[in-house]
RNA sequence: GGCCCCGUUGUGUAGCGGCCUAGCACGCGGCCCUCUCAAGGCUGAAACGGCGGUUCGAAUCCGCUCGGGGCUACCA
């Protein structure tokens, strides 16, 4: 077997607004391909749309990549062979390959007012002809000629002179051969001498030698467009992979105004580990690596990755299965490693505590195995700690709790301060105040065991549910549990 | 409106003409375990959009139809 050609892919958000998941989604793949052909994986900054800027966005898109670990091998922040990676630092390319098309004959100045195409598209609508594209009025027109008609614009546009019969079909390696709507006269530089998404492309792919144009099932129709300009540049055409389009639950294409799992950072705000929503990204329209399974490992994706396994409809974000895998994962952590990561949580969300950090930090801990498989994401952490960092005299009885004491409550707090009371100051594990207890109210009161332990728990935690009871006791330690369980029978 | 893409249980997928009385995972129901809640174990319900072909035989091939989505910008 010959060894494959090393790939190298690109990811090419706009730095617009908060990154986007579906940026993760394709770098994910992108990185896989690269990987497996032991190529490269570039980041290229689209800021050709100078009004749909936003301050800070480009940072994001390089902080949440780093979260989820998939950092680039080249781009504007680590440089590269290939630089600029940030296509308004590109703009002599364009206009230089703009004028090149313009000579060839394949492209022409247009000075028609955007008012004017808008009124042309209106009327077009409105007649309900099948084409829909630019009149070409400005055609073959001098300057002067064209300045005479109305709807004049001092400075013009270049677009490209579609032929008749333009390149309507393409190769896709998810899709096989797919078929076009015919492009019309494409603006390919603006008027502010920006390139649009098309003529940038063609030629960034061309010149930092992309072998696999990945992007979004959206981009099909437009590819038509980019074939011909490979075709009048005489460049080698890429291979072409349109991945589905990731879609909201009414199945529209996902968007940051109906999901707020559109913004990549949603996910770490929220608490999701970033291995788990790779393994869960990654299962979205491509099979699991194992059968039987849905844990796996980028590594292991690396290992079998063919862009040929996608499948070609676009899957419904569903958070149910990522709750499953974050859960898992976590589980999956060691307790060290799990309470630095709450930890970790708490800061970048700025979560305010009761105590110092260190205390905090002592206490997610210790903590770490008892709410370990009860955690979903990091953000349930604090609400189910909270108890153990309160001081005592503030813990809070909420009222459900309160309402489901049973009758003997006076009674068996007494009997298990009583009970505990006799328990070492330093031997107060879990075990050692399960059995003082179990001894005292289930075997001495004879009570069954889920009616004793409810006045403890709420005493302890002020709450119906909490993480293990004794464990909890044991954190908390003698003289605080002692605390608790006797202000709750004054209270009682 | 036009063009293009897509259609397996609720969701993500397997399936590439017989191995399909359609597999797996999550979710959902039940049972077990149990100090609450989880986790875990066992177990159950749940799908090939429809109609016509082709074929001895179709989830798999073809046509039509219905449904969903995308594009149709000096946005990407």
């Amino acid at each position: 077997m010959t060894p494959p050609m090393p790939a190298r892919t690109r990811v090419a958000p706009s730095p617009t607004g908060d990154p986007h998941v579906g940026t993760a989604y394709q770098a994910i793949f992108d990185l896989a391909c690269a990987r497996q052909t032991g190529g490269r994986f570039v980041l290229r900054i689209e800021d050709t749309d100078q009004a749909r800027q936003v301050d800070g966005s480009e940072q994001q898109i390089y902080d949440s990549l780093a979260w989820l670990g998939l950092s680039p091998d080249e781009s504007p922040q680590v440089g590269g062979p290939f630089g600029p990676y940030r296509q308004s630092e590109r703009l002599p390319e364009y206009a230089a390959i703009a004028q090149q098309l313009l000579d060839a004959g394949h492209a022409y100045h247009c000075w028609c007012t955007p008012d004017r195409l808008a009124e042309l598209r209106k009327q077009q609508e409105a007649s309900k002809q099948a084409d829909t594209g630019y009149d070409r009025l400005c055609y073959g027109m001098t300057r002067d000629e064209r300045a005479k008609l109305p709807g004049f614009s001092e400075t013009p546009v270049i677009r490209m002179l579609v032929p008749d019969d333009p390149p309507l079909t393409f190769t896709d390696l998810i899709r096989g051969e797919v078929a076009c709507p015919s492009p019309d006269d494409q603006v390919i530089l603006k008027a502010d001498g920006f390139p649009t998404y098309h003529l940038a492309v063609v030629v960034d792919d061309h010149l930092m030698g992309i072998t696999h144009v990945v992007r979004g099932e959206e981009w099909i129709s437009s590819t038509p467009k980019h074939l011909l300009l490979y075709g009048w540049l005489g460049w080698d055409l890429p291979h072409f992979v349109h991945m589905p389009l990731l879609r909201n639950t009414d199945k529209s294409k996902i968007a940051k105004r109906k999901n707020p799992a559109a913004r990549l950072m949603w996910f770490r705000e929220n608490g999701y580990l970033p291995e788990a929503l790779v393994n869960f990204l990654s299962l979205l329209a491509y099979p699991p690596v194992h059968e039987g399974s849905d844990i796996q490992t980028f590594d292991e994706l690396v290992a079998s990755f063919v862009w040929g396994k996608f499948a070609t409809t676009g899957p419904i974000v569903d958070l149910g299965k990522l709750d499953w895998l974050n859960g898992a994962y976590i589980r999956a952590l060691s307790d060290h490693e799990l309470g630095r990561r709450i930890v970790a949580y708490w800061d970048e969300v700025s979560q305010p505590l009761p105590v110092d950090a260190v205390e905090a930090r002592r206490i997610a801990t210790q903590a770490a195995p008892i709410i370990k498989e009860r955690l979903t994401t990091l953000r349930d952490a604090y609400p189910m700690l909270d108890f153990l960092l309160v001081d005592d005299d503030k813990l809070v009885i909420e009222d459900d709790a309160s309402e489901a004491l049973p009758e003997q409550t006076a009674e068996i707090l007494a009997a298990a301060i009583q009970a505990l009371d006799t328990l070492p100051e330093d031997g107060f594990t879990a075990e050692a105040a399960e059995a003082a207890l179990r001894a005292s109210l289930v075997d001495g009161l004879g009570l069954k065991p889920r009616v004793a332990f409810n006045p403890v728990r709420t005493a302890i935690a002020g709450r119906k549910v909490s993480p293990p009871l004794f464990e909890s006791m044991a954190i908390l330690g003698k003289a605080r549990s002692l605390a608790r369980l006797q202000r709750l029978r004054l209270a009682a």
